[in-house]
DNA sequence: GAAAAAAGTTGAACTTGTTCAACACTCTTA
DNA sequence: TAAGAGTGTTGAACAAGTTCAACTTTTTTC
């Protein structure tokens, strides 16, 4: 069943009845994503939240100097959403493109509201996913002003050994916020 | 009433039943923090929730070259604690310290807990402020990414005017990840 | 109300990271 | 299979931000 993954995350967050579980993922529809494909576009609504089944996204805001700012990148079992234009129905200002051919589940904006109202343990799930995300947001504050690019870029490396293989060191770059050509740089003085 | 703060902060976020909110609020019981005061240090772990009645707070780590980064500050009508420390009953990173003398309202973890489970308004409202948070915390990295020191500095001024005035030079800087010295030199270039 | 401590300012030398331009390399894709 | 686009590397000049030390001003404390 392609749902199973889906499952499994619920289940790490917050426990569900059989039956919650399954009403709860049949709201969920499949995509294909081709590589470079725009799920999501700076300017646009987002309406839906999305689940990777396979793949794998970045999800990067376009500046008024036109430099691209990467805000995270998600690849299998991630949740992919601006939740900014999602919650306030205003103009995203992040893209959500894929890096690779890749897999989601959707749920509509309007199916998740109303599950919130029905399922007691939606809410929950939601708010627990929500303090998790908020716990790694603010380690990524701290990191950001505490260390060093070099110190960065090393950490992303060993937190996330996946995603780094998959990405390609300017978007590593536009992640810790450093141009290309000085990470570049840093690679180099590490030998 | 003492609790009308909070009420009046819980009511802008979800609906909740006169009845539910009464008895909510009845968990929270009130605090004086002498100025300089630690409500949580760096080490311990988080077992409450507070919310701010009056006066200010800094939430801050000391990472291992001894440099303070202030995550944020907490003023009339904030929440404050260690979410994370909270969640995970690790040791906390952070420190949060009354800047001027101060009142709060705190309720107990295990009453927290609890109360989630009893009580749903109480899961949809940590829910919502999480999610709120997040959005907050969201924009934060993308402005500390793509903006200047000098642009970062006049986002803090006029976003959060009355944080600006209450706090020290010292305090915006390390919120702002760059040395005091700096911003002092910032600040000359502005005239 | 004096002494001590903390906060802010300034300058010079230094480090970190940027910009721009040139070149090499690897994929696509026609 | 040639062309083109995207990716990574390098260097030189530059800008942003740090460090350290000295000094002034304000605030706290006894």
């Amino acid at each position: 069943m392609t749902k199973d993954l889906l499952k499994k995350n619920i289940l790490k967050n917050v426990p569900f009845s059989k039956s919650a579980l399954e009403e709860f993922c049949s709201y969920f529809y499949e995509k294909s994503i081709h590589k470079k494909a725009f799920v999501l576009v700076q300017g646009e609504v987002c309406k839906f939240e999305g689940f990777v089944l396979s793949g794998c996204f970045r999800i990067f805001s376009i500046d008024k100097k036109g430099n691209e700012n990467t805000l995270y990148f998600a690849t299998k079992d991630w949740w992919l959403m601006d939740i900014d234009s999602f919650m306030n129905q205003s103009p995203s200002v992040l893209n959500i493109q894929a890096l690779e051919d890749s897999q989601v589940l959707l749920i509509d904006r309007k199916d998740k509201l109303a599950l919130y109202e029905t399922q007691p343990a939606v809410e929950k799930l939601f708010r627990v996913m929500s303090q998790k995300a908020l716990i790694a947001w603010q380690r990524r504050l701290i990191s950001s002003n505490s260390l060093t690019a070099k110190e960065r870029y090393h950490k992303f490396l060993t937190t996330y050994p996946d995603i780094s293989s998959k990405v390609s060191d300017r978007q590593i770059a536009s992640y810790l916020g450093i141009t290309h050509e000085f990470l570049s740089k840093l690679k180099k003085q590490k030998k």
